[in-house]
DNA sequence: GGGGAGAGATGCCGC
DNA sequence: GCGGCATTTCTCCCC
């Protein structure tokens, strides 16, 4: 069984295939690419996403979805990974002029990550702790498609005036402002009123985002959002001694 | 040499390493994560990025950007990469309970990627044919940083009106409209003129964005972006009969 | 290095 | 499926 035997008997399974190689690649979909030859990682993924990774950087340099169709072809013009992806109208060819090693397996993998710290987190935790945004805030709903939009946190201030939270969990820029500018026009365009209070809340923010906020009488309220949530009360972490 | 040598060697050099492996991991950061045992592929790159693929999706379930520092780790508890960012503050450990393959290899990639068919192409389309935006359409600047922030399109109607262009290349939402927007008010702000038109180009828009757009006078002009630019006369695209 | 915007963005959850 | 938005977004470009 040679190299592309293997390559063949991955495409056509639900198996994990890994090759090193010796390619070029072209690509034509959403946009067109091309990628002279050179060394790289090909990972072929057990629903058929397909990444193509050079020796450097975080992604992949050229890439198929899952549930693409991959087509081993070999003739006197050389070995070729041809994959189709008719439905998004997506398209790429390799062309394996070396292959320095073909690893195939299956890969048993039940289990799924559990992640916290984002944001759906921060704004739970400002409900927790209406304090921090300070003026009386009394929060009603969070992180809820309402009638006017995905509002992270809504609520009023005890002095009939509507609160609309917009946080961050890092650096605001100029479009959180003008997220929350579209969510307190919108409420004050159906309600009719004017009492309406505007509050971005992120750890920081940008010189040009902060003067925005300012322009349209919103509130910046720096808070650092929590290191991390813990949602079990034995939370023994290995990681932790760093 | 068994896979522990070849790991440390793989870690410690510019080489790229291919681990497939059952292992369980943890992650602290921007967020904090935790992945139970599974079978996955780990990818260490020259560059010391670290990525961890589960045999199903597009994207990383875990990663660590380049410049990483690598550490592997074997004592009574087991095998373990021990992986630290210590100026972005990240940490990830991985622990390895079994080994299925290590592979090792300097890649040879001296090539980029050359791509095309992205926003920029499409400003430049439309600058050479603004017929396509209609209304009497000059151009005068596309792609600029001006005085009033990154401007796609910028030119005049022959009228004494400003125009400004924001295109999209694929279906517009409420974000290309604010964007817009303030493009249109900064200018608006600063020339203390009313005569500036905001033009939406794309090939289509949502129903929130059409309506917010027609709210504050702006017209969406519905272009298709070009399939492909075709930079050079000769191009001949193997690709090209799927 | 920070700021701002695109990306072949991807992925998630809502309707 | 579309729509709206977060993302351990990432990447590039410009100041």
């Amino acid at each position: 069984m040679d190299d592309a035997d293997r390559i063949r008997e991955a495409l056509n399974t639900s198996q994990t295939a890994v090759i090193g190689a010796r390619c070029a690649v072209e690509y034509s979909g959403r946009a067109e690419s091309k990628l002279a030859t050179g060394d790289r990682i090909i990972l072929v993924k057990a629903d058929n996403a397909l990444l193509v990774h050079q020796p450097n950087g975080n992604t992949p340099v050229n890439y198929m979805k899952p549930q693409t169709v991959h087509e081993f072809v070999q003739d006197e013009a050389g070995m070729r990974i041809k994959s189709r992806d008719a439905k998004r109208k997506e398209y790429m060819d390799i062309l394996l002029e070396k292959i320095h090693f073909v690893n195939c397996l299956t890969l048993e993998d039940p289990h799924s990550i559990q992640l916290q710290g984002n944001e759906k987190d921060f704004s739970d935790y400002l409900s927790l702790h209406p304090e921090l945004i300070g003026d009386g805030f009394v929060p009603v709903s969070r992180e809820e498609q309402t009638a006017y939009g995905f509002v992270d946190l809504f609520g009023h201030d005890g002095d009939n005036n509507l609160v609309v939270v917009e946080c961050k969990r890092f650096k605001a820029g100029p479009d959180a402002v003008t997220q929350l500018r579209r969510y307190v026009e919108k409420i004050k365009a159906s309600k009719g009123v004017d009492g309406i209070k505007g509050v971005l809340v992120a750890p920081a923010i940008t010189k040009n985002a902060l003067q925005m906020a300012e322009d349209w009488g919103f509130t910046y309220k720096s808070v650092e959002p929590p290191r991390f949530l813990v949602k079990s009360k034995k939370d023994q972490r290995s990681i932790g001694d760093f």
